[in-house]
DNA sequence: ATATTACCTAGAGTATAGTGTAAGTCAAGA
DNA sequence: TCTTGACTTACACTATACTCTAGGTAATAT
């Protein structure tokens, strides 16, 4: 599989893909003509960093993940502590928003109450 | 009450406070000798300020919701109309956090099978 | 009187994460 | 054979949001 039709299948620009190579979160092979080769198996491995991405995880946690995981499963036992400690930092995601939507909500019934009174 | 007390206050950098200033943010009073004059009020805008920033609302947004609110009263409708857009993204990010834990759990579920079997 | 502290402005520098361009290579179809 | 399209690298540029420095002023503490 090549940049072209990773680049649709993970749904991630091809510009970016290979600045993820570069920043050494994926490795890919070549072909003989130095084109590089996804294996199917990428597509997985890149929605994944794209959903470590999106929760907040810096890229160059993410290339530490990453080191690890191409080490190969001797190094689960520290993968799985480093998703624990993220774990931890997504349930204080969710907390802080939910916290938010309560502020937000607090302030939309008072405008809404303030434009109301001064019909 | 001056910049160093209000970077205390709202707890945020004397740089930021500058910096958010400059980008029409707040706006600030001086005194004869040209220092800042934050006014207590400036406390819960400077805070609110922060939490919209923290759930991903762009400063030139916010620099449009602080257009409005020093504009007066009659910018209530179209402000309260801002937030409840960005409610409609607070929620979509609610959304999307607790399905990127359902995920995280289920990776986490699955090393510790395969750290378990191993042994 | 002088030293220190807190402030001022303008502008440069940093971090993060891309995004785009220039110049060139390679392979497959008309 | 020639052209087109998809790729390659290296490097420059952008956006966002700070963060810091240099050089200066003003008020206060010793």
């Amino acid at each position: 599989m090549r940049i072209g039709q990773m680049a649709k299948a993970a749904d991630i620009s091809e510009y970016t893909l290979r600045y993820y190579e570069r920043k050494g979160l994926i490795r890919v092979k070549r072909d003989d003509a130095g084109r590089r080769c996804y294996e199917e198996s990428d597509i997985e491995w890149i929605k994944f960093i794209k959903r470590l991405k999106d929760t907040g995880m810096l890229l160059k946690d993410i290339r530490e993940y990453s080191r690890l995981r191409y080490e190969g499963n001797g190094t689960m036992p520290e993968r799985l502590s480093m998703l624990e400690t993220h774990r931890k930092y997504v349930l204080e995601q969710q907390r802080k928003w939910a916290e938010y939507l309560g502020n937000l909500d607090d302030k939309i019934a008072f405008y809404k109450r303030s434009i109301g009174s001064s019909i």
